[in-house]
DNA sequence: TCCTTTTCCATAGAGATCTAAATATTAGAT
DNA sequence: ATCTAATATTTAGATCTCTATGGAAAAGGA
């Protein structure tokens, strides 16, 4: 206890910890990921944008889209292309503002969307729901920690220099995440 | 309490908590990998490969790795194709099984490797270790007990399996995405 | 009104990823 | 010697993603 080293090593083994879990939660989700797309026949941005415009009630274009998953207006526009070729979604211009074009599920596309059931999120609620409820909670609390302290730097990346600054304000961002949100902002 | 109704909404409450910051955990990573590339002029997967590579020192053959970042063989060849191209990566054939092709990093690839701006893991270590202990302590609890519990129905793939709505944004996805080579490695 | 600028979408072109199928090539076994 | 399994590459096709550009529609000013 009295050994500085030791206590030096043991901070050492938690943050390698802590890495190792983090890369086995994004690993899951990506093998996931994978096998979704393989049984559904729909690759994970096609999925991504379904959704989006299941989502958004009928009013979405193809702007809205693009900044809602991150994904530049051509990279829509050529997914969108596919979808609507298989018949899973439609397009149909604004009357309001003709240069806008609204995309809309077909009810072919809804279905799929439907009957893709989401077992990981489901499955993960249920073994969720299973614990007991103190358990929940501090799960919820560290990945909103967790979350919050990756939100913060995702654009900060310059100086790995000064090690002494520790509460560094993060310079939040470049638009992308809307999530950076009151919600947590006030945890510090 | 005594209200069952209003405890079951809670419960409800939490489950959408949970999801949201796991959403929101595997976002950030998906940002900051695809920012990762911009500033490298490297992919994800190529990042991933290279980091792999560098890690089995030496004697890694291109069905170790493919293993090793669950890609098929040929998309291992092709990725080390232009990673040869150029000059990060360099082919050798084994002498025991000729069959066998050892992939290895060059000089300039290991520096570029190394000069890579590896901020997320570092920074993430940094704010963690700033951290109380206990509240470290109950993080890596936390993501212990989530990435068994993804584990774990990953394990039984049987029904089909989704990152749906916890899925990453751009795939990168699925991409593929995404990845936790922003987590993963040198840590040297 | 007419002209300019801006906004929104589509298209073109290029590079990368990924998979599956069709080769070699080598090792090991019969 | 031949067959089979393992290994890596090649090929072909589909997708993803971006930047840059073009065209149509709206907005704004002279």
């Amino acid at each position: 206890m009295g050994n500085p080293g030791e206590e030096e090593r043991a901070e050492l083994d938690r943050i390698e910890e802590v890495l190792i879990a983090l890369r086995r939660v994004i690993r899951a989700t990506d093998l996931h990921s994978k096998h979704l797309s393989k049984t559904t026949g729909l690759t994970a941005p096609q999925i991504l944008l379904m959704q989006a415009i299941r989502n958004s009630e009928g009013n979405t274009t193809i702007g809205d889209l693009a900044g809602e998953v991150s994904l530049s207006q051509a990279t829509v526009t050529n997914i969108i292309d596919r979808l609507e070729r298989r018949g899973y979604v439609f397009r149909e211009r604004s009357q309001q503002d003709r240069r806008k074009v609204h995309a809309c599920l077909t009810d072919q596309g809804l279905q799929v969307l439907q009957e893709a059931p989401m077992p990981l999120q489901d499955q993960f609620a249920r073994q969720f729901s299973d614990l007991h409820e103190w358990e929940q909670t501090m799960i919820i609390a560290a990945l909103q920690r967790v979350a919050h302290m990756m939100d913060a730097q995702h654009i900060d990346a310059s100086p790995v220099l000064d090690v002494g600054n520790l509460d560094r304000h993060p310079a939040v961002d470049d638009d992308t995440s809307a999530y950076a949100s009151a919600l947590d902002a006030s945890r510090d």
